[in-house]
DNA sequence: GGCATTTGACCAAG
DNA sequence: CTTGGTCAAATGCC
Protein backbone atom coordinates (compact mmCIF):
# COMPACT_ATOMS: atom_id res chain seq x y z
CA UNK A 1 0.00 0.00 0.00
CA UNK A 2 1.45 3.26 -1.35
CA UNK A 3 -1.19 5.43 0.43
CA UNK A 4 0.99 7.80 2.25
CA UNK A 5 -1.41 8.68 5.34
CA UNK A 6 -0.14 11.59 6.41
CA UNK A 7 -1.67 13.27 3.12
CA UNK A 8 -4.83 11.20 3.01
CA UNK A 9 -5.53 12.17 6.29
CA UNK A 10 -4.61 16.05 5.85
CA UNK A 11 -6.31 16.04 2.47
CA UNK A 12 -9.24 14.21 3.61
CA UNK A 13 -9.26 16.53 7.13
CA UNK A 14 -8.87 19.60 5.14
CA UNK A 15 -11.89 18.82 2.45
CA UNK A 16 -14.42 17.82 5.66
CA UNK A 17 -13.33 21.42 7.21
CA UNK A 18 -13.86 23.00 4.23
CA UNK A 19 -17.46 20.80 3.52
CA UNK A 20 -18.31 22.18 7.40
CA UNK A 21 -17.94 25.43 6.89
CA UNK A 22 -19.63 25.56 3.70
CA UNK A 23 -22.99 23.83 5.10
CA UNK A 24 -22.98 26.14 8.15
CA UNK A 25 -22.73 29.14 5.20
CA UNK A 26 -25.63 27.11 3.90
CA UNK A 27 -27.40 27.16 7.19
CA UNK A 28 -27.37 30.38 7.72
CA UNK A 29 -28.51 31.74 4.16
CA UNK A 30 -31.31 28.82 4.71
CA UNK A 31 -32.12 30.19 7.79
CA UNK A 32 -31.96 34.12 6.19
CA UNK A 33 -34.88 33.01 3.20
CA UNK A 34 -36.92 31.44 6.20
CA UNK A 35 -36.60 27.86 4.46
CA UNK A 36 -38.85 24.64 5.07
CA UNK A 37 -37.70 23.04 7.91
CA UNK A 38 -36.37 20.31 6.93
CA UNK A 39 -33.50 22.13 5.44
CA UNK A 40 -32.28 22.96 8.40
CA UNK A 41 -32.24 19.47 9.72
CA UNK A 42 -30.53 18.65 6.96
CA UNK A 43 -27.92 20.93 6.84
CA UNK A 44 -27.25 20.13 10.80
CA UNK A 45 -26.89 16.57 9.82
CA UNK A 46 -24.22 17.96 7.26
CA UNK A 47 -22.48 19.08 9.80
CA UNK A 48 -22.81 16.44 12.19
CA UNK A 49 -21.40 14.03 9.80
CA UNK A 50 -18.47 16.53 9.25
CA UNK A 51 -17.91 16.42 12.78
CA UNK A 52 -18.08 12.85 13.33
CA UNK A 53 -15.33 12.39 10.55
CA UNK A 54 -13.10 14.73 11.48
CA UNK A 55 -13.52 13.17 14.74
CA UNK A 56 -13.08 9.68 13.49
CA UNK A 57 -9.16 10.79 11.85
CA UNK A 58 -8.24 12.71 15.12
CA UNK A 59 -8.89 9.47 17.08
CA UNK A 60 -5.69 8.34 17.90
CA UNK A 61 -6.82 4.98 18.67
CA UNK A 62 -5.59 2.62 21.75
CA UNK A 63 -2.24 2.13 22.61
CA UNK A 64 0.23 0.26 20.12
CA UNK A 65 -1.89 -0.19 17.60
CA UNK A 66 -2.43 3.44 17.21
CA UNK A 67 -0.36 3.89 14.11
CA UNK A 68 -1.80 1.00 12.28
CA UNK A 69 -5.33 1.92 12.87
CA UNK A 70 -4.65 5.97 11.38
CA UNK A 71 -2.35 3.93 8.26
CA UNK A 72 -5.55 1.52 7.46
CA UNK A 73 -8.21 4.24 8.55
CA UNK A 74 -6.40 5.89 5.35
CA UNK A 75 -6.08 3.10 3.15
CA UNK A 76 -10.30 3.00 3.72
CA UNK A 77 -10.45 6.71 3.36
CA UNK A 78 -8.83 6.53 -0.12
CA UNK A 79 -11.22 4.29 -1.00
CA UNK A 80 -14.35 5.16 0.36
CA UNK A 81 -14.20 8.28 2.68
CA UNK A 82 -14.94 7.72 5.94
CA UNK A 83 -15.10 4.22 7.16
CA UNK A 84 -18.49 3.28 8.71
CA UNK A 85 -17.25 0.34 10.54
CA UNK A 86 -15.15 1.70 12.74
CA UNK A 87 -17.77 3.40 14.30
CA UNK A 88 -19.61 1.52 17.12
CA UNK A 89 -23.13 2.09 17.92
CA UNK A 90 -22.25 4.60 20.66
CA UNK A 91 -20.16 6.90 18.31
CA UNK A 92 -17.05 5.42 19.48
CA UNK A 93 -14.33 3.92 16.99
CA UNK A 94 -13.10 0.61 17.94
CA UNK A 95 -10.00 -0.52 16.42
CA UNK A 96 -10.18 -3.83 16.11
CA UNK A 97 -12.37 -3.33 13.05
CA UNK A 98 -9.75 -1.51 11.89
CA UNK A 99 -7.55 -3.79 11.87
CA UNK A 100 -9.89 -6.41 11.29
CA UNK A 101 -11.20 -4.77 7.96
CA UNK A 102 -8.44 -2.67 6.84
CA UNK A 103 -5.17 -4.73 7.26
CA UNK A 104 -6.51 -6.85 5.23
CA UNK A 105 -6.84 -4.23 2.58
CA UNK A 106 -3.34 -4.06 3.09
CA UNK A 107 -2.29 -7.79 3.22
CA UNK A 108 -4.48 -8.32 -0.32
CA UNK A 109 -2.52 -5.81 -1.96
CA UNK A 110 0.10 -8.15 -1.56
CA UNK A 111 -1.49 -10.98 -2.21
CA UNK A 112 -3.97 -10.34 -4.92
CA UNK A 113 -5.30 -13.46 -6.01
CA UNK A 114 -7.17 -14.56 -3.21
CA UNK A 115 -10.33 -13.07 -2.78
CA UNK A 116 -10.52 -13.37 0.38
CA UNK A 117 -10.97 -10.08 2.62
CA UNK A 118 -9.92 -7.24 -0.04
CA UNK A 119 -11.73 -4.65 0.83
CA UNK A 120 -14.92 -3.40 -1.46
CA UNK A 121 -16.91 -0.98 -1.94
CA UNK A 122 -20.09 -0.63 -4.41
CA UNK A 123 -21.29 2.13 -6.50
CA UNK A 124 -24.39 2.36 -7.70
CA UNK A 125 -24.56 4.13 -10.94
CA UNK A 126 -27.84 4.54 -12.69
CA UNK A 127 -27.66 4.65 -16.49
CA UNK A 128 -29.95 7.15 -18.64
CA UNK A 129 -29.29 6.02 -21.85
CA UNK A 130 -27.92 2.74 -23.44
CA UNK A 131 -25.86 4.73 -26.26
CA UNK A 132 -22.41 3.04 -24.66
CA UNK A 133 -21.97 5.44 -22.15
CA UNK A 134 -22.37 2.94 -19.19
CA UNK A 135 -21.20 5.25 -16.06
CA UNK A 136 -19.51 2.26 -14.16
CA UNK A 137 -16.73 2.20 -16.68
CA UNK A 138 -15.95 5.55 -16.93
CA UNK A 139 -14.31 6.36 -13.97
CA UNK A 140 -10.90 7.62 -15.33
CA UNK A 141 -8.82 4.70 -14.66
CA UNK A 142 -8.32 2.31 -16.98
CA UNK A 143 -9.47 -1.04 -16.69
CA UNK A 144 -9.28 -4.24 -18.46
CA UNK A 145 -12.16 -7.21 -18.51
CA UNK A 146 -10.55 -10.26 -17.24
CA UNK A 147 -13.25 -12.56 -16.69
CA UNK A 148 -17.60 -12.68 -17.07
CA UNK A 149 -19.51 -15.03 -14.84
CA UNK A 150 -23.01 -15.59 -14.70
CA UNK A 151 -24.10 -15.36 -11.73
CA UNK A 152 -26.34 -17.47 -9.90
CA UNK A 153 -29.24 -15.12 -8.84
CA UNK A 154 -28.54 -12.67 -10.81
CA UNK A 155 -30.61 -12.12 -14.46
CA UNK A 156 -27.01 -10.90 -16.27
CA UNK A 157 -23.50 -11.44 -15.90
CA UNK A 158 -20.82 -9.67 -13.84
CA UNK A 159 -18.19 -8.53 -15.25
CA UNK A 160 -14.59 -8.72 -13.97
CA UNK A 161 -12.02 -5.76 -14.07
CA UNK A 162 -8.73 -5.15 -12.87
CA UNK A 163 -6.45 -2.51 -13.33
CA UNK A 164 -4.47 -2.26 -17.04
CA UNK A 165 -1.51 -1.52 -15.03
CA UNK A 166 -1.62 -4.63 -12.88
CA UNK A 167 1.86 -5.86 -14.22
CA UNK A 168 3.81 -2.97 -15.21
CA UNK A 169 2.88 -0.85 -11.73
CA UNK A 170 1.57 -4.01 -9.75
CA UNK A 171 -1.84 -2.10 -9.09
CA UNK A 172 -3.94 -4.59 -7.92
CA UNK A 173 -7.01 -2.31 -7.86
CA UNK A 174 -10.25 -4.69 -9.48
CA UNK A 175 -13.58 -3.68 -10.01
CA UNK A 176 -16.80 -5.72 -10.57
CA UNK A 177 -19.88 -4.90 -12.90
CA UNK A 178 -22.94 -6.07 -12.52
CA UNK A 179 -26.41 -4.99 -13.49
CA UNK A 180 -28.79 -5.12 -11.52
CA UNK A 181 -32.01 -7.26 -11.93
CA UNK A 182 -34.50 -5.35 -10.55
CA UNK A 183 -33.31 -2.17 -12.76
CA UNK A 184 -31.11 -2.78 -15.74
CA UNK A 185 -30.18 0.79 -15.79
CA UNK A 186 -28.33 0.76 -12.66
CA UNK A 187 -24.90 -0.93 -12.65
CA UNK A 188 -23.42 -1.68 -9.01
CA UNK A 189 -20.06 -1.26 -9.56
CA UNK A 190 -17.85 -3.17 -6.93
CA UNK A 191 -14.34 -1.70 -6.20
CA UNK A 192 -11.98 -4.12 -4.85
CA UNK A 193 -8.51 -2.51 -3.39
CA UNK A 194 -6.52 0.85 -4.39
CA UNK A 195 -5.02 1.91 -7.44
CA UNK A 196 -1.14 2.03 -6.63
CA UNK A 197 -0.39 2.83 -9.98
CA UNK A 198 -0.02 6.44 -11.58
CA UNK A 199 -2.04 6.65 -14.28
CA UNK A 200 -5.22 7.56 -12.72
CA UNK A 201 -7.44 10.34 -12.73
CA UNK A 202 -4.32 12.64 -13.09
CA UNK A 203 -3.07 10.67 -16.07
CA UNK A 204 -5.89 8.73 -17.29
CA UNK A 205 -5.18 7.28 -20.68
CA UNK A 206 -8.64 5.93 -20.65
CA UNK A 207 -11.49 7.67 -19.49
CA UNK A 208 -13.65 6.14 -21.13
CA UNK A 209 -13.05 2.66 -20.74
CA UNK A 210 -15.34 -0.27 -22.20
CA UNK A 211 -18.29 -0.89 -21.21
CA UNK A 212 -19.18 -4.40 -19.25
CA UNK A 213 -21.11 -5.90 -21.70
CA UNK A 214 -19.39 -4.78 -25.07
CA UNK A 215 -16.44 -2.87 -25.15
CA UNK A 216 -16.65 0.05 -27.12
CA UNK A 217 -13.56 1.43 -25.78
CA UNK A 218 -11.36 1.94 -29.29
CA UNK A 219 -14.55 4.44 -30.84
CA UNK A 220 -14.03 6.21 -27.35
CA UNK A 221 -10.45 6.34 -27.24
CA UNK A 222 -9.52 9.61 -29.55
CA UNK A 223 -11.99 11.26 -28.16
CA UNK A 224 -10.99 10.70 -24.46
CA UNK A 225 -7.82 12.56 -23.94
CA UNK A 226 -8.57 16.05 -23.61
CA UNK A 227 -10.80 15.37 -20.65
CA UNK A 228 -8.93 14.64 -17.77
CA UNK A 229 -7.43 17.16 -16.12
CA UNK A 230 -8.80 17.68 -13.06
CA UNK A 231 -7.32 20.98 -12.93
CA UNK A 232 -9.72 22.44 -15.29
CA UNK A 233 -11.96 24.99 -14.66
CA UNK A 234 -15.01 23.45 -13.93
CA UNK A 235 -17.12 25.29 -16.49
CA UNK A 236 -14.44 23.92 -19.31
CA UNK A 237 -15.09 20.36 -17.73
CA UNK A 238 -18.46 20.84 -18.37
CA UNK A 239 -18.20 21.80 -22.07
CA UNK A 240 -16.35 18.89 -22.53
CA UNK A 241 -18.69 16.48 -20.92
CA UNK A 242 -21.24 17.79 -23.10
CA UNK A 243 -19.13 17.78 -26.39
CA UNK A 244 -18.29 14.40 -25.36
CA UNK A 245 -21.53 12.22 -24.30
CA UNK A 246 -22.59 13.68 -27.75
CA UNK A 247 -19.78 12.13 -29.32
CA UNK A 248 -20.87 8.99 -27.04
CA UNK A 249 -24.34 8.96 -28.50
CA UNK A 250 -22.92 9.38 -31.92
CA UNK A 251 -20.83 6.54 -31.58
CA UNK A 252 -21.98 4.70 -29.14
CA UNK A 253 -25.68 3.42 -30.23
CA UNK A 254 -25.21 -0.46 -30.52
CA UNK A 255 -22.76 -0.72 -27.52
CA UNK A 256 -24.91 -3.71 -25.81
CA UNK A 257 -25.66 -6.97 -26.67
CA UNK A 258 -29.25 -7.73 -27.52
CA UNK A 259 -29.90 -9.47 -24.43
CA UNK A 260 -29.14 -5.99 -22.47
CA UNK A 261 -30.88 -3.61 -24.85
CA UNK A 262 -32.93 -0.99 -23.20
CA UNK A 263 -35.35 1.15 -24.07
CA UNK A 264 -34.39 3.95 -26.18
CA UNK A 265 -32.65 6.42 -24.15
CA UNK A 266 -33.86 10.30 -23.67
CA UNK A 267 -30.89 12.50 -22.85
CA UNK A 268 -31.99 14.82 -20.65
CA UNK A 269 -30.98 18.14 -20.38
CA UNK A 270 -30.28 18.96 -17.22
CA UNK A 271 -27.98 16.02 -16.02
CA UNK A 272 -26.55 15.49 -19.68
CA UNK A 273 -28.34 12.44 -19.58
CA UNK A 274 -26.28 10.60 -16.51
CA UNK A 275 -27.77 10.12 -12.87
CA UNK A 276 -26.36 8.53 -10.23
CA UNK A 277 -28.96 6.63 -8.17
CA UNK A 278 -29.60 8.52 -5.19
CA UNK A 279 -32.16 6.39 -3.62
CA UNK A 280 -30.05 3.93 -2.11
CA UNK A 281 -27.72 6.25 -0.84
CA UNK A 282 -30.27 8.52 1.06
CA UNK A 283 -32.96 7.51 3.44
CA UNK A 284 -35.83 8.11 2.39
CA UNK A 285 -37.44 10.23 4.43
CA UNK A 286 -35.20 12.24 5.58
CA UNK A 287 -33.46 13.09 2.42
CA UNK A 288 -34.43 14.39 -0.97
CA UNK A 289 -31.70 13.91 -3.55
CA UNK A 290 -32.44 16.96 -5.41
CA UNK A 291 -31.74 18.83 -1.92
CA UNK A 292 -28.41 17.86 -1.00
CA UNK A 293 -25.51 19.18 -2.31
CA UNK A 294 -24.61 16.43 -4.52
CA UNK A 295 -22.54 14.06 -3.38
CA UNK A 296 -23.52 11.59 -0.81
CA UNK A 297 -21.60 8.53 0.51
CA UNK A 298 -23.45 5.70 2.25
CA UNK A 299 -21.79 3.33 4.12
CA UNK A 300 -23.19 -0.09 6.01
CA UNK A 301 -22.16 -1.84 8.57
CA UNK A 302 -19.87 -5.09 7.44
CA UNK A 303 -21.51 -7.67 6.53
CA UNK A 304 -19.40 -10.29 7.33
CA UNK A 305 -18.51 -11.92 10.57
CA UNK A 306 -14.91 -11.28 10.11
CA UNK A 307 -15.61 -7.45 8.80
CA UNK A 308 -13.53 -7.40 6.28
CA UNK A 309 -16.07 -6.00 4.42
CA UNK A 310 -17.46 -2.75 4.04
CA UNK A 311 -19.93 -1.44 1.64
CA UNK A 312 -20.27 2.21 0.20
CA UNK A 313 -22.71 3.79 -2.06
CA UNK A 314 -21.99 6.81 -3.85
CA UNK A 315 -24.24 9.29 -5.46
CA UNK A 316 -22.45 12.41 -7.44
CA UNK A 317 -24.14 14.06 -10.47
CA UNK A 318 -20.89 16.23 -10.07
CA UNK A 319 -19.69 12.72 -11.92
CA UNK A 320 -20.15 12.68 -15.21
CA UNK A 321 -18.43 9.18 -17.00
CA UNK A 322 -15.28 9.73 -19.02
CA UNK A 323 -14.92 13.30 -17.20
CA UNK A 324 -15.27 13.53 -13.47
CA UNK A 325 -13.82 10.46 -11.44
CA UNK A 326 -16.20 8.37 -8.97
CA UNK A 327 -16.09 8.66 -5.54
CA UNK A 328 -13.89 5.90 -5.06
CA UNK A 329 -11.02 7.12 -6.74
CA UNK A 330 -11.24 10.28 -6.20
CA UNK A 331 -10.56 9.53 -2.59
CA UNK A 332 -7.92 7.44 -3.18
CA UNK A 333 -4.39 8.48 -1.77
CA UNK A 334 -2.61 6.74 -5.07
CA UNK A 335 -3.43 9.33 -7.10
CA UNK A 336 -0.93 11.17 -5.70
CA UNK A 337 -1.62 14.50 -7.81
CA UNK A 338 -1.12 17.36 -5.39
CA UNK A 339 -4.18 18.48 -6.15
CA UNK A 340 -6.80 16.67 -4.92
CA UNK A 341 -9.60 15.91 -7.23
CA UNK A 342 -12.37 16.55 -4.76
CA UNK A 343 -11.84 19.69 -4.09
CA UNK A 344 -14.07 21.02 -6.73
CA UNK A 345 -16.84 18.99 -5.48
CA UNK A 346 -19.41 19.70 -2.92
CA UNK A 347 -19.34 17.27 -0.83
CA UNK A 348 -21.32 15.72 1.81
CA UNK A 349 -21.59 12.61 4.36
CA UNK A 350 -25.12 11.60 6.06
CA UNK A 351 -24.25 10.38 9.29
CA UNK A 352 -27.30 8.36 8.79
CA UNK A 353 -26.44 7.03 5.66
CA UNK A 354 -22.84 5.86 7.83
CA UNK A 355 -24.76 4.00 10.41
CA UNK A 356 -28.27 4.36 11.24
CA UNK A 357 -27.31 3.78 15.26
CA UNK A 358 -24.77 6.46 14.56
CA UNK A 359 -26.42 10.07 14.47
CA UNK A 360 -27.55 11.91 17.30
C1' DG B 1 2.76 -7.16 -33.24
C1' DG B 2 0.65 -5.39 -29.37
C1' DC B 3 -3.07 -5.07 -26.60
C1' DA B 4 -7.66 -5.98 -25.72
C1' DT B 5 -11.75 -9.18 -24.80
C1' DT B 6 -13.88 -13.76 -24.59
C1' DT B 7 -14.60 -17.88 -22.41
C1' DG B 8 -13.86 -22.42 -20.47
C1' DA B 9 -11.22 -24.30 -16.81
C1' DC B 10 -9.34 -24.12 -12.46
C1' DC B 11 -9.25 -23.09 -7.60
C1' DA B 12 -10.48 -21.34 -3.03
C1' DA B 13 -14.13 -20.01 0.16
C1' DG B 14 -18.06 -21.13 2.43
C1' DC C 1 -20.38 -29.60 -3.26
C1' DT C 2 -21.67 -25.15 -4.95
C1' DT C 3 -20.47 -20.76 -6.19
C1' DG C 4 -17.70 -16.82 -7.11
C1' DG C 5 -13.28 -15.08 -8.63
C1' DT C 6 -9.26 -15.61 -11.45
C1' DC C 7 -6.31 -17.59 -14.96
C1' DA C 8 -4.84 -18.23 -19.44
C1' DA C 9 -5.36 -19.76 -24.18
C1' DA C 10 -7.84 -18.40 -28.10
C1' DT C 11 -9.37 -14.84 -30.68
C1' DG C 12 -10.21 -10.13 -32.43
C1' DC C 13 -9.13 -5.40 -33.46
C1' DC C 14 -6.14 -1.64 -34.64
Amino acid sequence: MECGWSWEQKTLMSELIEGMKSAKKLRVHLGSTSSVETSDVLVQRILSSYEKALLILKWPGPGSTTVQAQATIGAAAANCGVPESPISNNGSPTSDDFDGVFKDNLDNQENSKKRKTQPRWTDKVRVSFESGLEGPQEDGFSWRKYGQKDILAAKYPRSYYRCTYRNTQNCWATKQVQRSDEDPTIFEITYRGTHTCSHGQSAQSVPLPPSPEKQEKRLNHHNSNNNNNYQQQQQQQSQDILSNLRKGLSVNTNGLDNREMEPPFTFPSTSFGYTRTGDHCFTPSMLDENTFLGFSSTYTSPSTPESDYFLCQMNSFGDVQGFGASVPELLSGNNSSANSPILNMDFSLDPAEIDPNFLI
